[in-house]
RNA sequence: AGCGGGGUGGGGUAGCCAGGAAAUCCCGACGGGCCCAUAACCCGUAGAUCAGUGGUUCAAAUCCACUCCCCGCUACCA
């Protein structure tokens, strides 16, 4: 039987769009390992689907005055059309709101709780009688029994920062309606994780293959104890719990997750139409289950899921390994579905070529730190070694060969130097399965493009352009071995660049898809006398000026500066360094502000100067008090802040720059504000990109003498 | 400030978890070659006290302690 291989890959969550960083953490990888896999002749089974249950997507629902059931309807569209789009190769990409996975959780649990795993426990928590509804804690406002705020939040007071426990609240009022909630008590489900503490201890034992992070994370859990675990919650959207008297509950979004590991299994297999067949991977004991996934979810595919898995049935498989990714991060910044800073999937596809962005992701896989998307990293590495040394090499072997052969040429006599490259050949090939194999995907990505290298470097030792001229037979010989290791290339590029790698394998005459071939191929003789079609470049150069500029010329554009004259100044009342700024902002009207300047400027000197603030900033509550905006301040080296002056301009009026046209949002996230680099020049003139901010009244110049390059806050 | 992750030639990195001849690869710089190829490719040269200090060891980029700096999350950053 071959050998099968189980590949679980995190479940993205239905309520946003996916972006590099998903890409790079998990689903990357795991396609490159499940590609490699079934070229390597093994039984490969990929899983996994959109996770559409849970609070948040309520929440969403109710923001955007829609159904659950249409957020997540309209996002599990999205993430299985760019799933195919990016070329991650899943036999199922299914969801967690279908009813085979609802029968096999429900079972589960079941299971669980008849085996004792699962218990019930009296919680305590607020219940409002208006709503008719328990409330989440981020739902339940109070005054804070620590500093008094009265806006206090369930779980965490803004004022002080404490971590709160609803009950300790004073006042407490419903965030929906405004009403007062009652503490009731309320039945819940627990699971025993506990129970499986010395048991996983043992398995984990077994593990020291794992990466070092995921065994640090892991044991560093287990060291501080494991506690049992509510898995139901009061809402209703979700997975229905299966026992008496929890009717108006469901099932928590974590748990009925990662159930989606087997029940997607089942699924597949009733598709194709032996419904067993799962069992070919989970009570085999020689299948090894895989799951990618990235650091934050560690403990539960550690922890949870082997619990969950032992609990449930021991013959079923445990994870063999979890090559947990680290973070992408976007020139520093995190990616993540709730800040604006990501790169949208289906953004990133209208401009560039999937492959282009798999190099990169792939050269660039945060395996074991963090790294960074960096626009001007990823043009030079798409023109430098994806364009210059693969597709170079590629290109130029085939079209030379196109042009004076039309065909594949024979092979003939061998000096050393072709032997060596026929070596190389063989050599790459181990270089590039041992790398996969242990999921060090970038060094097995660079073995390739070792092999790419020295194909320039053997094309240009032999000159088959001048023994084209007078040993024909000889230059047919250097071309075949070229044509072997463009091959050769074309298979160890497979799974990590499926679309080009199927270009070159139909260029060099093949009629079926390289992604059904087997890895041994890329040895296999070429038969000469095959015609060659005619050959188009791989990939395309890119330029970073097309690319980085408007990008960012476009955050600028959004925003909405404007001149405001300070009517008064109060202290903020639960802030040192914060003051209350009235202002007039002329046809925008007065509004108060919240600015960090006590430190700088007296409320004397604030008092009835000009300013200028970004009017469209969405408002934040700033330790209790809502900003409305936000002023300009210029801080240098030194610390020596200073505000921006904007002359004798009339409040209201705008502050503009040249070559840049207005277009401000509505409402302007501060994430997106922080893109702007702006800076303070020598002669302290506001300045975005060299170019100068003014007003109808002229520049806006620094209220105080600060050094050049000051940054712009 | 709390938690987490890092600091290796100009930039980006590998190696460090299982210490051993002063260190990998890519880009860039400089010099040379080639002209088949998407002004691509190939060769050569320069360039690192592996953040700092102290310790363990016959031996440390690799282990331990402390310090400094950077980044992410959280926060009276607005």
């Amino acid at each position: 039987m071959k050998k099968k291989i189980y590949i679980g890959v995190a479940w993205p969550y239905a309520n946003g769009s996916l972006h590099l960083g998903h890409i790079a953490g998990c689903y990357l990888p795991a396609d490159i390992f499940a590609r490699y896999n079934r070229m390597k002749g093994r039984d490969v089974l990929m899983v996994s689907g959109s996770d559409e249950h849970g609070t948040p997507i309520t929440i969403t629902a109710e923001n955007e005055k829609t159904t659950p059931q249409d957020i997540v309807d309209k996002y599990n569209k999205e993430h299985t059309e760019n799933m195919k789009q990016m070329g991650i190769s899943f036999d199922l990409f299914t969801r967690t709101t279908t009813k085979n996975h609802e029968k096999v959780v429900q079972d589960i649990f079941l299971t669980l709780y008849n085996k004792g795993y699962i218990y019930k426990k009296n919680v305590k928590a607020f219940y409002c009688n208006h709503c008719n509804r328990f409330l989440p804690d981020r739902y339940i406002e109070g005054t804070c029994p620590y500093c008094g705020n009265e806006k206090a939040r369930g779980d965490q007071c803004d004022e002080c920062g404490k971590m709160l426990d609803p009950e300790e609240l004073k006042n407490v009022k419903c965030k929906i309606c405004g009403g007062t909630p009652e503490i009731k008590v309320s039945e819940h489900l627990f699971f025993a994780l506990s129970k499986f503490e010395s048991k996983l201890k043992k398995w984990i034992k077994k593990n020291k293959h794992w990466k070092s992070s995921v065994l640090k994370f892991t044991e560093n859990w287990l060291k501080e104890g494991l506690k049992d675990r509510a898995i139901t919650r009061d809402i209703n959207w979700g997975i229905k719990v299966p026992v008496d008297g929890f009717e108006d509950k469901r099932i928590y979004v974590w748990f009925d997750a990662v159930i989606g590991y087997l029940s997607a299994s089942k699924e597949w297999s009733q598709k194709i139409g032996s419904p067993d067949k799962w069992v070919e991977w989970w009570r085999n004991k020689d299948a090894k289950h895989y799951y990618f996934l990235a650091k934050d979810n560690i403990p539960f595919h550690t922890l949870i899921w082997p619990s969950i898995l032992m609990g449930y049935d021991e013959t079923l498989n445990l994870p063999y390994d979890i090559p947990a990714n680290e973070y992408l991060r976007l020139k520093g910044e995190q990616f993540s579905k709730s800040r604006g800073t990501a790169i949208w999937i289906p953004n990133i596809l209208e401009k560039f070529d999937v492959d282009a962005v798999r190099y990169y992701l792939s050269i660039n896989m945060p395996e074991n730190k963090d790294t960074s998307w960096m626009w001007d990293d990823f043009v030079a590495k798409n023109n430098d070694e994806l364009v210059g040394a693969y597709g170079n090499f590629v290109h130029r072997v085939v079209t030379f060969t196109y042009k004076n052969f039309g065909e594949i040429p024979a092979l003939k006599e061998l000096d050393d130097f072709d032997k060596e490259a026929l070596e190389k050949i063989k050599e790459t090939s181990m270089k590039v399965s041992e790398a996969i194999e242990k999921c060090s995907f970038k060094k097995g990505l660079r073995a390739a493009m070792n092999l790419a290298q020295f194909g320039n470097f053997y094309f240009d030792q032999k000159q088959p352009w001048n023994l084209v001229k007078n040993d024909k037979e000889g230059c047919g010989t250097v071309l075949h071995i070229c044509l072997k290791i463009v091959k050769a290339l074309a298979v160890f590029m497979a799974p990590y660049l499926p679309f080009s790698s199927d270009k070159i394998w139909n260029v060099l005459g093949y009629k079926e898809s390289i992604h059904t071939i087997s890895w041994d191929q890329c040895l296999e003789d070429l038969k000469a006398g095959v015609e060659l079609e005619k050959p188009r470049p791989l990939f395309k150069k890119l330029s970073l000026e097309e690319i980085i500029v408007p990008a960012e010329e476009e955050v600028f554009s959004k925003l909405d500066l404007r001149v405001a004259r300070v009517i008064d100044v109060k202290d903020h009342p639960n802030a040192d360094t914060l003051y209350l700024l009235n202002l007039d902002v002329g046809e925008l009207g007065k509004r108060v502000i919240v600015a960090g300047m006590k430190p700088y400027y007296s409320k004397d000197e604030i008092k009835g100067k000009s300013i200028v603030i970004v009017s469209n900033l969405k408002p934040a509550v700033i330790r209790g008090v809502k900003s409305n905006g936000m002023l300009l301040a210029a801080e240098d080296e030194n610390g020596v802040c200073s505000l921006l002056n904007p002359g004798d301009a009339t409040p209201g009026s705008k502050v503009v720059i040249d070559g840049i046209p207005q277009e401000p949002v509505n409402v302007l996230e501060f994430d997106d504000f922080k893109k702007v680099n702006m800076i303070v020049d020598e002669n302290q003139k506001a300045t975005y990109k060299g170019r100068i901010l003014y007003t109808e009244k002229g520049d806006v110049v620094s209220d105080r003498p600060v050094k050049k390059g000051a940054k712009i806050l």
